[in-house]
DNA sequence: AGGAGACTGTAATAAATGTTACTGTAAGGC
DNA sequence: GCCTTACAGTAACATTTATTACAGTCTCCT
């Protein structure tokens, strides 16, 4: 059942053998929505390939509060956490499942061995990468450019596409702990969203109509 | 003369038959202060390897409007353009030399060969992602926390680093452009700073005394 | 039913940043 | 010297974001 989803996933990058060997050294982890999965300056001792569901990628500042840095999804695996396999060093980033989400955990000692032995692997791994730092200069992009009305706007709109509906689950609360601002600016700003017709606002939920 | 320089910048990294290919196949690029190396949106032919002076890696918005990134120094490579190697996309940064700078040039085949040839090619590349997105989270860290009177103070000292001295030679709009703001914001600010003592203030030239 | 707690709306105010406009001064060309 | 231009200082004002405070409503528990 593990090497179906796995094939379903990865089949188009790897090679059959690969396959094979991913499917009898990776185990395979469940995760509820909302639990953690990394922890900021925890070691890694395996790395990660997400099978299904999605994965939100956090920053912490000195006081603790965090800032969404990405989301992850199906094929996608954290070239933040392959960077700190490779070099042995502590988790930067937080992570933790924004929907129940299944993966397939690689024991690092594999990771070096593939890398020298299997072309896709290495091509998945510089491709993921530059996933990585395309999606992290759209992060920056964001932030440094665009006013805290255009950013919830965004925010709203990728957590509906990774939800894969238009009605999101979520209080101000948690938008402003993303977004690393305060609830009354985001109650305030999702007001004016409302009125504009971009959005409908319920309790507990936002419908987004502006996609 | 080049080989004496590649040598003493990398000779820690590379095996020395790689140190071979990198004389043999790249060749030596000259870059004055303030010139430009890399263009948004321009395809990259080959991968630079720092071999001295400093480059500043610089992002835009859609109004022209520029956003500093990072240096980079001796020894660097911009993993940036490297990813773009790898996955024969546009730039997506502009670099310019902060200071005069030397440069190797790699030709893109070579990248691919050596990869699958050489550990400490592949280790080097590896390690340049993960020094790069380190960099990335610095920077975000950086814009998403800070007010602007600590980003400059951090931006003067980053300078001051880079140049290997005190008195940083630029103007306030200059200020202005890397941090993504105006002058007059800049100016009031230095002045600020001048007053809490951190630094002098000359035409043209700000001295940084807190370090 | 009643109470506790989470969630939302909103006003009032403060602080940070952005914008416009004007001044004075230094440097370089003629 | 005189003119032009770049650079820096600063005031006044606008806008954006942050903070504090409080009220109203919904949900769940007992």
């Amino acid at each position: 059942m593990l090497e179906e989803e796995l094939k379903e996933a990865y089949h188009f990058i790897f090679e059959d053998e690969l396959m094979e060997e991913i499917a009898k050294f990776g185990t395979l982890k469940e995760v509820k929505a909302g639990e953690k999965i990394i922890e900021i300056g925890e070691y890694v001792k395996s790395m990660p390939l997400l099978l299904e569901g999605a994965i939100k990628i956090l920053r912490e500042d000195k006081d603790g509060d965090e800032l969404l840095l990405y989301f992850l999804e199906r094929g996608d695996t954290c070239a933040m956490t392959l960077s700190c396999c490779l070099g042995q060093t502590k988790s930067e980033i937080r992570a933790v499942a924004e929907k129940d989400t299944k993966l397939i955990m690689i024991p690092i000692e594999k990771m070096e061995e593939w890398t020298s032995k299997y072309k896709s692997w290495r091509n998945f791994v510089f491709e993921s990468y530059h996933t990585r730092l395309s999606e992290m200069l759209d992060t920056i992009d964001t932030i440094a450019f665009l006013n805290m009305d255009a950013r919830l706007m965004r925010y709203l709109q990728d957590k509906a596409k990774i939800n894969g509906t238009d009605l999101i689950q979520v209080t101000h609360q948690e938008i402003a702990y993303d977004l690393h601002t305060s609830r009354v600016v985001i109650s305030r700003l999702l007001k004016k969203l409302e009125l504009e017709g971009k959005i409908v606002l319920q309790r507990n939920s936002i419908k987004v109509l502006d996609l």
